[in-house]
DNA sequence: GGCAAGGGTGAGCGATCGCTTAGGAGCGGT
DNA sequence: ACCGCTCCTAAGCGATCGCTCACCCTTGCC
């Protein structure tokens, strides 16, 4: 029953850093399910369907059915953390760094939109503890943000009277991607980005050049 | 019992027409349940309960569980729906018109976040019919929008090259309001209203005269 | 071969789910 | 009093949930 190849193509492989190899398949099912159904939808047996076993092969490798979304969550907000950071510690001025962190931010919500979904609005589905450490990256991500506006403020580059809600504002639109992408693929990932890396631009009141908007 | 017939006038209680006393108050605990826990993590039991009611009274006056989020969803969406043709059907330029708009959808998705959670975010809870139904009024919402934009950009007060794509990312921003909104409490709905309007003033490129930005 | 160890399965446990059924309290009309 | 009607509850049905347990199959090392 097997193809060679499953939800293929756009989609990077996240997840090569899960050991086992069932335990790699299980969370990508889990994945695969959380985002078509949602957390509290989604059955064990359905996880483990997917990956082609035994409802009970899910608990050899995760203690519950929350561990799962609790390692999808955190390697996830890693995942786009770590894409913001490389745009915003670029060279470049802050309107570029910008552009380019807002339009990658972006494309990882749209192209991988079944991770970015689960990984965004899963989140009150965890428990204290495990929520608690999500909302610390998400703090981190903020901040990354909120980094490049005021570098921009500072330079003169822009004009964002609200730092802090313009920037909860840029990444809010951004996070929202996830939830409307791929309802009818008229619109692609990258075309996405470089149209919400233009708008931010004229949010943050920075002169857009073609060089900036062509990204 | 009810001793005044509330015609379609009443603003103040989006809950009003909801006509048997019961029925209404379990609809409102629904809201609450579902916006804190999700539809399918909330149980007719817990609905019941908050209601102060039997888990068996809800089956009198609405037929499943999915009916409750149906009727939810469809009141919610109507009222949005309402706000913004108020909004874009006033009188002024297309400019203070969309501020407008989006400061009064904001403002509702902010205030009225419990309920616009469950309206917003548990659409595909819904069941295929049900879904459809309310596809069909969110193209509404999205048509005033555009209506909008697309008359500022034929007056010449807005520079708007994807007029669709931007209609998407204004919407988008608005309705995210609901997700991340009342994490902390230091932002008033009128003042994230108020910010929002400016940012969207900002996307389409219209010029921001204080008149337009205060209010 | 012996044999421990780890990855896997079939069956099922207790709990809880959405929902149903049988019945009753209150109440106005006659 | 009796009826019919609305609104509600106690009890519980069948299904399904997350998760466990007893056991099996493969693999590598001696």
């Amino acid at each position: 029953m097997s193809t060679a190849e499953e939800t293929a193509g756009a989609e990077a492989q996240p997840w090569g850093e899960v050991t086992p190899d069932a335990a790699r398949r299980l969370l990508l099912a889990a994945v695969e399910a959380f985002a078509e159904r949602g957390y509290h939808a989604t059955t064990t047996r359905d996880i483990a369907g997917r990956a082609g076993m035994s409802p009970a092969a899910l608990y050899i490798h995760y203690k519950t059915k929350e561990e799962l979304l609790h390692r999808i969550s955190r390697i996830g907000h890693e995942k786009a953390l770590d894409i913001l950071r490389t745009a915003a510690r670029a060279e470049g001025s802050p309107t570029r760094r910008l552009a380019e962190a807002v339009s990658s931010f972006v494309r990882w919500h749209a192209g991988g939109r079944t991770t970015a979904r689960v990984v965004q609005y899963e989140l009150d589905s965890l428990g204290p503890d495990a929520r608690a450490e999500i909302i610390a990256l998400r703090r981190l991500v903020d901040a990354e943000v909120r980094g490049i506006i005021e570098e921009g403020v500072r330079s003169g580059e822009f004009d964002v009277p609200d730092v802090r809600g313009t920037t909860l504002a840029v990444l809010s639109l951004c996070i929202d991607v996830a939830r409307w992408f791929n309802v009818n693929g008229s619109r692609t990932p990258e075309e996405v980005g470089a149209l919400y890396a233009d708008l931010v631009l004229r949010m943050v009141g920075a002169e857009r050049t073609d060089a900036a908007r062509a990204e």
